[in-house]
DNA sequence: ACGCAAATGCGAAGCATTCGCAAGTACGAT
DNA sequence: ATCGTACTTGCGAATGCTTCGCATTTGCGT
């Protein structure tokens, strides 16, 4: 199954905000918070600006039209956001650097949650990983001598 | 393993609000918001009402002693604390009703997160069910027909 | 090209959370 | 038991993210 490219959702108008927020979110390999899509926009070639507000209004129209996920992180205040690719998508989270490294896969995938029979129907989940990544062990590991 | 009660902090001035706090959270059987703690607290006998700011700082305070532990949900910008109970907790959210549900057990305990090898450190994960809890798809069931 | 509903710019408002500072309090030393 | 001081709290103001309101502008069907 290979990546499918998101399509315009369908009777949503087009602006160039709008073209701007999806084309950030498309170029985009980690999820993004609203302001970082907003100074994101600024750098795009012949892009206009968009304001902040408006990027929010956007993000949640495309949330609404299921063609962007809203996520957050913990210990973050701050909601990021990402297209919907339709693929299952978990992260790990550095503790240390706060960077977000994407997985491929999910643990989860063939086993049924087992939640209380019947109590509780389940729709999805939402996993996510915290730890140190690759530079941040190496620099604790040498922090604290061999 | 029988569910150990947790210790007050040690190092920890006791204050009436910080003994509130504590209070509350132990009598909590899900995770509470600070404003949901501070108004617990006014509804306690015998405890001194407290600020919201000053409910903020004792929560810092006990997640920097670990005897608290700091959540979040989806869809939801406030912070959730409870005690940390040394023991590995998952919670299922209704959809709809928004009721938060406690699981037993973590379908993730025995499988080895398998991250790619080497590339990050795994302390822990977080992981969070949504779906409909089973009043909600009772009433969804009803309102469909049939 | 025109008209109108919808989108945007812009700032203000709204939340949850944090900060600052003066007044109050716990707790070890006396 | 009392004192002194460093730590806490009350209280409000500030902050940061997000949403709202409204006048102006823009996309798009006709």
């Amino acid at each position: 199954m290979s990546r499918e490219q998101l399509q315009w959702p369908e009777g949503v108008k087009r602006t160039k905000q709008r073209e701007s927020v999806f084309a950030v979110l498309q170029n985009a390999e980690r999820p993004l918070s609203a302001m970082e899509i907003c100074t994101a926009i600024d750098k795009l070639d012949g892009a206009a600006s968009a304001w902040l507000s408006t990027v929010y209004r956007v993000l949640e129209l495309f949330v609404e039209k299921d063609v962007v996920v809203k996520t957050s992180l913990i210990n973050s205040d701050m909601a990021l956001y990402e297209l919907n690719r339709l693929q299952h998508k978990h992260y790990a989270t550095c503790i240390k650097c706060h960077k977000i490294i994407a997985l491929d896969n999910c643990p989860m995938e063939q086993s049924a949650p087992p939640i209380e029979n019947g109590s509780f129907q389940v729709i999805g989940h939402r996993l996510e990983f915290f730890g140190y990544c690759k530079d941040c062990s190496k620099t604790l590991m040498e922090k604290c001598g061999s």
